[in-house]
This record gives structure tokens, sequence and C-alpha cells, in this order.
DNA sequence: GCCCGTAAGCTACGCCCATTAGCCAGACGA
DNA sequence: TCGTCTGGCTAATGGGCGTAGCTTACGGGC
């Protein structure tokens, strides 16, 4: 009979340290039912505050992508060009090393059209235009933009997956590693910028 | 009472059917009641071929990395240097985007540990030593490859990832996109063998 | 051609989880 | 003070994994 004073914040915050609290499973392990408990509180009681374990799960991913838009933010202020690129890259992988669980839910994909989803859309456009801010500093035509936004979240968000997942099996040091990588995207950005070929080709002088 | 006459491969057979139907999330969506049933029989029947879940989806995992393997020593064979790269990159890409829900299952990082997990590991140890192979031929010290097939791989990993999960939101042309990664891999590689400072930093001349 | 052991099915069960339905009591505005 | 709204609850359904233990088809040896 006592209330537990739940809310839907409170439910996606004791969400947010299970996550956090699983490792890179963290997202896929978790569970209304672990919710529940330690709210201290019925499972179906969870329904009052959120939709259904789905929709916990996409608000889960708002927060995460908030706060990696908040860390890149943070990164990459009084930055440009290269300096600002590997700012950030370090910025994101520091946040996967922190938060494995967190930077799952971070990949949980929005669908295109479900307009519940709107929110979840936009944070993830948010991230995705910090990216976009930092890459314009390397004045790349507007069209080869889209281009160096996508191999730059691609070769960062691959390398920190693997990481994570423990893909790297050599006992290699992981932070030369990184870096030789950032190095790669840094300099092929540049050269993107120089390279008005309709496809950049590896050019050495 | 007449038998179904399934079989280990049979079991694993049917469940490559279900992930590849399933699309990217084919391999989470998974399920013994869903094999069982497409096989026309119980779901405990399935425990007399296969040990568990876990172990269908590991069983799974073996058999997509076999094909990753085979397909990228088909599509480097008597190709060397960045025309072998680009060769297994597209093949890389190739393979995910006809078998979204295949290419998930190459994802599932095995246990370094657990000795029922040796194959696993070994057959993903074959798509690497792959990727190895093919950048040996930029002539790379041999400490610098360990850090290129780590890009490598994280690159391409990244972008099919991102692809498949539809992460590109933009309408703009994927397929030049790729190659523009492509293009920053191979011209990357390719310096980490001319760069011999500590750690390569971007030059241009 | 019988006989028996092995192995491939089965049913029944226990447990965990998500979700729905419907009840009940506490808090708060009128 | 009364009534309503709301955040809890219990009960129940359905589905999934995994175990136990039974039964029966198949194939090899005599």
């Amino acid at each position: 009979m006592p209330r537990a004073g739940l809310s839907r914040d409170a439910v996606v915050g004791i969400a947010l340290d299970l996550v956090d609290a699983g490792g890179p499973r963290g997202l896929a392990d978790l569970t209304l039912a672990k919710v529940a408990a330690t709210a201290g509180v019925a499972t179906p009681s969870l329904y009052k505050h959120v939709g259904s374990l789905a929709a916990l799960r996409r608000h889960v991913a708002v927060v995460t992508l908030e706060e990696m838009a908040a860390t890149s933010a943070a990164a990459t202020v009084g930055r440009s060009g290269p300096d600002a690129l590997r700012a950030l890259a370090g910025a994101w992988r520091d946040y996967a090393r922190e938060h494995p669980g967190r930077y799952a839910a971070t990949q949980l994909a929005p669908d295109p059209d479900a307009p519940e989803e709107a929110e979840h859309r936009a944070a993830g456009a948010r991230v995705v235009a910090i990216v976009g801010a930092v890459l314009r500093g390397f004045g790349l035509p507007e069209a080869r933009t889209v281009d160096a936004v996508r191999a730059v979240r691609a070769g960062i968000h691959g390398f920190v997956t693997l990481e994570l997942a423990a893909g790297f099996r050599l006992p290699e040091d992981l932070d030369r590693s990184f870096d030789v990588l950032v190095d790669m995207l840094v300099s092929g950005v540049a050269d993107l910028g120089d390279a008005p070929a309709s496809t950049a080709r590896e050019e050495r002088s």
C-alpha cells in the first residue's frame, strides 16, 4: 500500500544502471523483471510508466545518445580540423569503454517511420550533426561531407565495437592501433578535400 | 512415430535459413521453437542434436565464418596490394548485404577460454588471417600489420554494420561512400609502410 | 529371421519473462 | 468531506528454454 514514488525518469534511470552493470550485453539482458526488482515493485507496475520493454530500451537509447552528443560537444569545443576529429574519436571511444552497455544502447536503430520514435531519431541526428560540424572544419566540398561523415562513423564505431566484443584477440596495444586508425581517417578526410577526382584514389606524390 | 531424420547439420541448416529469413535481427530472433516447427518436430527433440540455443548459435556462427573465409579467399586470389584489399572489402560488404542475418552471426564473439568454442575461434582466426595475408602484400613492417588489420576490419565492419542497421539515413549514394572509405583504408595502409615514425601522423608533402 | 541395444523422437514439467485485465487504496483537488 | 485520478497490486495468459523420463523405430549380431 505504500507508494514507491516511481516515474518514467526513475524507471529509465534504473534501466540505465542495469545496462551499465551488464557490460556490453547489458542492453540485451535488460529485463522488466530486473528493473521492477531493483525498484522494489511488481513487474506489471512498470507499465504505468513505460509502454513496453522495447519502449524502455528506446528511452535508454535516447538518454545515451544525448550523453554522446554532450561529451562529443565538450571534447571538440574550441578545436577544429584534425585536432577536433582526434578529440571526437577519443571521446567516443572513452565513452564506449567507460559505459559499454550504454554504448550498445547508442547503436539501437530507430525505425525511420514510427512516429513514436521521432525523439530517438532526433537524438541520433544530433550526434551525427556534431560529426558533420567537425568535418566541415576540413573545408570539404559539400558533396563529400556525407562520405566523410560515414567513413568516420564507420571507422570509429567499428573499432569500438570490435574492441568491446573482445574481437581483437592479440594482446598488442589497442591504444596504438586506435591512433593508427584515427590517423588514417584524419588524413583520408584531409585528402578528400584536395582530390577533386570523381573517386578519390590513393596518390603518393 | 515416424522419424524425421534430423542430424546436427540438418538442424544447423534450418537455423541458417531462419537466420537468413530474419534479416539483420535473424540471429537474435532465432528460437528453438521456430527451428523445431520448421523441422516438423517437438522442441525438446532438438536437444538430441544440439546442446542448447547458444550452442546452435555458435554452430551457425562457425558456418558463416567459413563462408566469409571462402568468399574472401575467392575474391582476393590472384590479386595483391590495393587491388586485393579493395576486392576483399567489396566481397565482405556484398556478403553482408546478401545475407544480413548470417553477417550478424559472423560477429558473435567466441569466449576466449571456453574449450567448446575452439572451433569458433579457429574459424574467426581464419578470416582474420586472410586480411593479414592481403595486407602483407603492402610490405608493412611486421609490427604495423596488426594495426593495419585492425583498422581495416574496423572500417569495413563499421560501415557494413551501420548500413545494415539503416544507420545512414540520408539517401546519398552508399556505394560511393563505401568507395571513399575503402580508398582511405588503402592509402592509410600504404602510408603505414612508408612512415617510419613511432606514431604515423598525417603528412602532406 | 529374431533380439536387443542405441538413439531419436515424444509428453509432461518447471522456471522465467512480457504483457493484459481488473482490483484497491492513497493522494489531491473541489 | 467527497470524489476522482493514479500508482500500485494480484491473477492469469502465452511463449520461450531446458530437464526428466518414457517409448519406439532402426540396425547389427546371432
